[in-house]
DNA sequence: CCCTAGCATCAGAGCCCTCTGAAACCCGGG
DNA sequence: CCCGGGTTTCAGAGGGCTCTGATGCTAGGG
């Protein structure tokens, strides 16, 4: 998952920014509107953390220019003081969601995982496959009720596929997703995780949860259906 | 499906190149106007995607000159930011869609899907013809419900007929809409692949999906209608 | 009835994509 | 400073896909 981070204390920013990462998004930073406008529109990002109050641009113009030119990321607002004309705007702008300024990071971390699922057109934080569960609000993948402990990276690649679940996912799109948009494209990372997923989902190879598509990417497909 | 892209960064072109590769379009590129008129004249595509904002002669003149020589390709314009007016332009100089330029490369693969759809003649992204559908957003064909397992060429051969149902399509068509222009020529893949699809797709030899049609080329019909 | 052009079929060669295991690297913690 | 888990690279193996060329077949014209 690819944050965005838009908030011109650099202290805040910086601190939210570990602590997006240390909860598995790729965070990427900006502490002005200007910056934050051309960022958004260039690249794509699956979520993005909008402070009201920046200098110059206005986190409100931000927005309302993103949406003006159809860019359907989900936003949630930050703003100054409990200030209820401020949540009101955001949201006017196009905000999907806000927060008063000074906040717990645990409600930050809670709502950016529900507009991130709710994207994503997932309700319930549960996805069941079969005997593969994936919890993405607890980060944590079961299979047959047993916690798999996977690594950051691996969790990330299966929670993209298990959120595109019956979809085939071009490596490129998958590459695009993980990491900085200045990935080095010719590696073959990306099938080093596939088969540590493999290896870990489904030791006996009986379930075969991850179909490689030859030449198009991969698809996450088990025969029962999404619960979500 | 043959794809060309007209675009002057050649990082972007790249990698819209790869993106479309992967999603089993024939691509090849143009970095300026000028080639690229030549190219859109010489050459048939199924869909071509401009940015506008090209050097000395314009991706406006570009579509403009093409559709001055009755060439109907779809045409999708890349638009520099969210610059409203080359958008009108873009459409009024007789392209089909438009995307504001930093874009979601996914949202650019939907629509494109749809231009060339659209051209064809289909509202919806599955056909179907008696037990064979085809869905062209997943790439998956189907025999009575069940997925048929084709290699990206058979299924881009299947594709071609399918979209052209009841049309009897020359071996020349279908190569040039296949394959590289510089493909050679004088090879009987095309049959070979032919072959392949017709044990595949009717494996007792009831169906007969595929007509040759001896000295013209080869038609997908069957007996039903299309739903789309 | 034969002859020829066009098409069908087949098996194998070659290539490219993917997989795999090991080793190197990197970074944070002890 | 070393250690260890995580990540990335590398190189070779493996296997599937594509293409070729030979050969057999069929339709249609003379």
């Amino acid at each position: 998952m690819k944050a965005l981070i838009v908030e011109d204390d650099s202290d805040l920013r910086r601190q939210l920014k570990q602590q997006l990462e240390q909860r598995g998004y790729t965070v990427e930073e900006s502490g002005n509107g200007r910056e934050a406008l051309y960022l958004g529109q260039e690249y794509e990002y699956d979520i993005a953390v909008v402070d009201i109050g920046l200098p110059e641009v206005s986190g409100l113009d931000v927005i309302r220019s993103w949406r003006s030119q159809g860019k359907v990321v989900p936003v949630l607002v930050l703003t100054a003081r409990g200030d209820w004309q401020d949540k009101v705007a955001g949201l006017e702008a196009g905000a999907d969601d806000y927060l008063a300024k000074p906040f717990h990071t645990e409600e930050l971390l809670a709502r950016l995982n529900a507009l991130v699922r709710r994207a994503s057109g997932h309700a319930s934080p549960v996805l069941a496959f079969g005997p593969l569960e994936l919890d993405t609000s607890a980060r944590v993948i079961k299979l047959s009720g047993e916690e798999v402990r996977l690594t950051s990276y691996e969790y990330r690649t299966l929670e993209y596929l298990m959120l595109n679940a019956g979809k085939t996912i071009s490596k490129a799109e998958l590459t695009e997703h993980l990491y900085h948009q200045d990935y080095d494209r010719d590696s073959n990372v990306l099938e080093v995780f596939i088969r540590r997923l493999r290896q870990k989902l489904d030791p006996d190879q009986s379930l075969k949860p991850i179909t490689t598509v030859r030449g198009l990417g991969y698809r996450f497909s088990l025969d029962s259906a999404d619960q979500a």
